[in-house]
DNA sequence: CTAATACCATACGCCTGAGTATGGTAAGCC
DNA sequence: GGCTTACCATACTCAGGCGTATGGTATTAG
């Protein structure tokens, strides 16, 4: 009798445990991912946990590493498809407020850059996304260098916007005061 | 006989406390200031801080109320004096790394945004220097709009530099590498 | 049917930090 | 001298999280 279909939720695996760090890290931080209230918040107890994993820090790194590879396709998947160079970097903008669970985790995780297990991943993805921007700009007819500072300065841009929505100082994504900031930000930043 | 000289160091007061916290917070984090490690630190029980203080928390916003009025001098101080705006936004960046301590405190604040404490004054921190630095952008010829969004562009900008900075991601400040970044970031998004 | 394996519950010990209670000491009035 | 006030130490309680130990159940292998 193969599972042809699960009557009732049968056992959890170590994946189920990753995403519920993840949801948990999205909502109150990474410091918040604690494994008693995880389990409690999945109706169970530590036991399982540590059949799962050995130890907390194995689980964070392990739910870094899940979300790090979804970032990458989503990375490569939005932005590997477009043609234009500039459009692509349009597209880099517009991807704030999509991809929400995602992109509220990564905010959680630049608050809490300086973990020992969160800072490489926030390199490594740093990296590669200054890498595609400056690519695009370098596609554009910039010399590499002026293309590495660019790629930089809105990489900047993009975080210091994750940090005043952070502190609640951003105006709603879906106003038109930030569809006219937006609007200047490419204008500045984005030749034609 | 009047304390002509302390033997010893006398008696501490809450604005000791409040500097240690200021210190520790600069070194570990909002989250890691925590009363029984400052209380070791500086060589002292607990007893004492319940003296001084009713609770964390109370330390904690004294504490910030404490950096912020000291913020406060030092925004007007330095860029209050100069007389050309061009020179005054210029001025902003090249700040950074300048006055480390009150730097690294406001880095570990970004990262604790959040916090119910820590929140208001952030928002309080970053109207006032975009409000400094729009007021400039318009003494340039800018129309208030657009000193506006360009003010919370170049806001954006420096608090993304810190985010790098706490990722480990930022040239060396006394490298030519950042010199030339600084460089071209001001000619980009500070008129002539 | 039996035994192993996978998954989970219960119950513990340990540590760290918050906050309280209470007692000690030194300096300054009176 | 005695008393008060400012400051600090000691010694608790309480809560919450980590990790361990151990035993229980359900599924599957053989």
């Amino acid at each position: 009798m193969k599972p042809a279909q699960k009557v009732e939720r049968a056992t959890l695996s170590a994946a189920d445990w990753e995403r519920a760090a993840l949801d948990l890290i999205a909502e109150q931080g990474v410091q918040a991912m604690a494994i008693e209230p995880l389990a409690r918040r999945m109706g169970i107890t530590k036991g399982s946990f540590y059949w799962h994993f050995s130890s907390r820090e194995a689980l964070l790194e392990q739910a870094l590493l899940r979300w790090e590879k979804h970032d990458i396709r989503n990375l490569s998947a939005s932005l590997g498809e477009i043609d234009h160079p500039r459009d692509r970097l349009i597209s880099f903008f517009r991807r704030v407020g999509k991809e929400k669970l995602t992109h509220k985790v990564f905010s959680e995780l630049c608050a809490a850059a300086g973990h020992p297990h969160v800072e490489p991943v926030l390199e490594r993805v740093a990296e590669r996304r200054m890498k595609h921007l400056s690519v695009a700009f370098e596609e554009m007819g910039m010399e590499p260098d002026l293309a590495r500072h660019q790629a930089r300065l809105i990489y900047s841009v993009y975080l210091g916007f994750l940090q005043l929505q952070r502190q609640q100082q951003t105006p709603s994504l879906s106003s038109e005061e930030f569809e006219a900031y937006i609007e200047h930000v490419i204008n500045t930043l984005i030749p034609a």
